[in-house]
DNA sequence: GCTTGTGAAATCCTTCACAGCC
DNA sequence: GGCTGTGAAGGATTTCACAAGC
């Protein structure tokens, strides 16, 4: 069982508005792994009808969702799209380190501990939580700690700076790689 | 990198309607995890007001994503559990096998495909791909071989029962787990 | 009594179309 | 010329409210 929080939300009230819909703020992470990749790739400017075309969107929705927080653009160029890049991360709250906790320590729980896209992406898997005795006190190949689920407080022992997760309400895992 | 097909909308074109909302199937799988978890614990009927306190959702709206399919309902009961469990899962097409690929066998594709809570769900992991040569021909622990992702026209290798597989447009996944 | 199924109303989201700007 | 930002129109989805049924 494993429970991630990979799509963070924007802080309810940000820069801008009451009520940002979740389905544009799904969008915002999608478009912002397209500009990921054509940073990478050293293009430096993108047209909302350039971004339209790579998903099947409306060139306008694109420009609904960025104008939502901001004016990003300039008329007759586009987007420019390391800045574009940096005010989604900011947006998406992923300009800081979010830390995070896997719930089950298997095969699998490990494998994402120690899974280096999240890490790169600004994610700190700080904690394994796992039921089974044995295997509370041990820790991921890369050194992800594994604490005791029926007892929460035993994350006490992480140093400060590491506490303070931001739980998901339900153990649930909506995650998009790459 | 993973790809990932685990929520498997209904066929175009099942037993009902034109067009169904991707909100809606959405719904329905959440829906299925619950009646799930009731089954299990031998609860025999839930009304949509019990399935909407759970998610927080209306329970109108519960009602309006499963009449949709039919009336699976009793006025003055609710729905019988094991019985609408059923209408989810064959709408869902999980009432078959799901043959899926995973694209990536390094530690998390290598976890993905060997995780238990899949097949218990009705998906059959039967290949992963990689791009590293010494990777390909090797095999997951629980014996699903790993192909060459340039050269997917290897996978002819593999008994036909096993071959057909449902891939996502994008190598993106979107997977609820528990 | 309680709960479903469902039109109608309300709300939310997307698309169009164009003014405004570079 | 090309592209953004945005009001207004059009669609879609959600919620309300209630008739119908157990």
């Amino acid at each position: 069982m494993v429970a991630l929080n990979l799509v963070s939300r924007p802080n309810k009230r940000r820069q801008t508005p009451d009520q940002v819909s979740e389905l544009t703020t799904n969008r915002l992470s999608i478009y912002l792994r397209s500009l990921n990749e054509l940073d990478a790739s050293g293009v430096q400017t993108v047209s909302s009808q350039g971004l339209a075309e790579q998903f099947h969107l409306n060139a306008a929705q694109i420009r609904k969702d960025l104008a939502y927080f901001g004016e990003f653009g300039v008329r007759g160029v586009g987007y420019y799209v390391k800045e574009l890049r940096r005010h989604l991360r900011q947006i998406l709250g992923l300009d800081r380190r979010l830390r995070v906790a896997i719930l089950g320590a298997g095969n699998l729980g490990l494998a994402l501990a120690d899974y280096p896209g999240f890490r790169q992406e600004g994610f700190e898997i700080a904690a394994l939580f796992d039921n089974l005795r044995e295997k509370v006190g041990q820790q991921s190949r890369l050194g992800v700690p594994i604490f005791d689920i029926h007892d929460p407080s035993s994350i006490r022992s992480l140093p400060p700076a590491s506490r303070g997760f931001s739980t998901s309400r339900r153990a649930r895992c909506t995650c998009r790689m790459m």
